[in-house]
DNA sequence: CACAAACTGGACGAAATCGTCCATCCGGCA
DNA sequence: TGCCGGATGGACGATTTCGTCCAGTTTGTG
């Protein structure tokens, strides 16, 4: 959960770790919807009403405190879809887990990827932040490539195709509908996107 | 092709216009591996040895840059996928497209997208940019787009599914390959995610 | 109750970065 | 050849932003 890179947790009272949750809970909406470079110190100390010393007491600096963000929405984003994509059973679960997901997609946010985002903005930059947005996605394509698979032992699904590799299909389909949602400021790309793959899967499907 | 924020380079000598094309040729350059936030005037006139002052001469501020780098990565991509898309007229030209586009995915880029890793730290934060990308991958759906279409009335392809619709799947794909293979510093997820789509269409072609 | 450790507040310093200013240089043209 | 607008160089100012400092308050515990 931690990125461990902050105060050790452990030692903390129950106010001073509540006062930290809330730093990385009003850092991680800001950095979502304005991006992490466009997100200052003074505003996240502004919007959660802290002070300054305050996140210094909890971070060292602001790249830990980005690495405990990256944690947070990595954690919250797998729990979600873990327990979603445990129940998958069927072809049509595919399509109400998609409905979910078109759902949950925040117009506010601006139709972004609460993961995706981060790691459009720091893979590649930020020698810290790459590894943790790199075992999420890992666990994330884990997650739906769990989901599949049992798909394919119940005899639902093909297995021309590796679990894994149709997994990492439909979250790139599942990115890549982000950013075009996100451009033309309209969840139907993001619709298209999906359905493209999930129609690959049930290709795959009717074969049986 | 020019952002029109800056001087208007008709009434520009020869040599004007070439240092104004270095600069934005640089930026872009920058902008692609560090990101757009992360680079700074410094570094770019560092980068292309000219003096602040020229910049500043040529374009009125960051943001008129930015634009004009934009405008630039935007009509280089859509030129040459004009190019390659014009002369698509069977099945088996859409995978020789598709290894086109892995080799001329550039690991020194960290395998980024010129133009998707522009729009998602531009897209929805820079009022000016926003349009301009939105305009860029239009244009680049189309040219897919009318490359399928070809395909449809040449009867290689159902019409079951718009070409338009297709070709923003394929884009969706290509976008989110770009994200996967740079946060795993590899190409494969990258051609995984397009030929899940490729996939798609080729069943959509084997129902004719 | 007393004391130490955790917690809080906000002013301050230092560096980075955008943008300005002005003096100088070059190149075409009457 | 002399002139004038475009092109160039680099120092400078103003602002933003990360990070520090220290003084004061609260909380848990012997």
């Amino acid at each position: 959960m931690s990125g461990g890179t902050g105060k050790d947790p452990s030692r903390l009272t129950p106010r001073g770790a509540a006062t930290r949750d809330r730093i990385v809970a009003t850092a991680a909406d800001l950095m979502h919807r304005q991006g992490v470079a466009a997100t200052t110190l003074d505003q996240i100390v502004l919007a959660c009403d802290v002070s300054k010393s305050q996140l210094y007491h909890y971070f060292p600096n602001k790249d830990a405190l980005i690495a405990d963000v990256i944690a947070a929405q990595a954690s919250r984003v797998i729990l979600h879809q873990n327990s979603l994509l445990e129940q998958l059973h069927s072809m049509d679960d595919l399509e109400k887990w998609r409905d979910l997901l078109v759902a949950g997609m925040h117009r506010d946010a601006g139709y972004r990827c609460p993961l995706g985002s981060l790691a459009n903005e720091l893979v590649g930059r930020s020698g810290h932040a790459h590894p943790l947005l790199a075992a999420a996605f890992d666990s994330l394509r884990d997650a739906l490539a769990g989901g599949l698979a049992r798909l394919q032992e119940e005899g639902e699904l093909g297995s021309e195709v590796t679990a894994d590799e149709l997994a990492l299909g439909v979250i790139a389909a599942l990115q890549g509908g982000y950013l075009l949602a996100a451009t033309m400021q309209d969840e139907q790309p993001f619709r298209l996107a999906i359905d493209m793959a999930l129609s690959r899967i049930r290709a795959l499907a009717a074969d049986r």
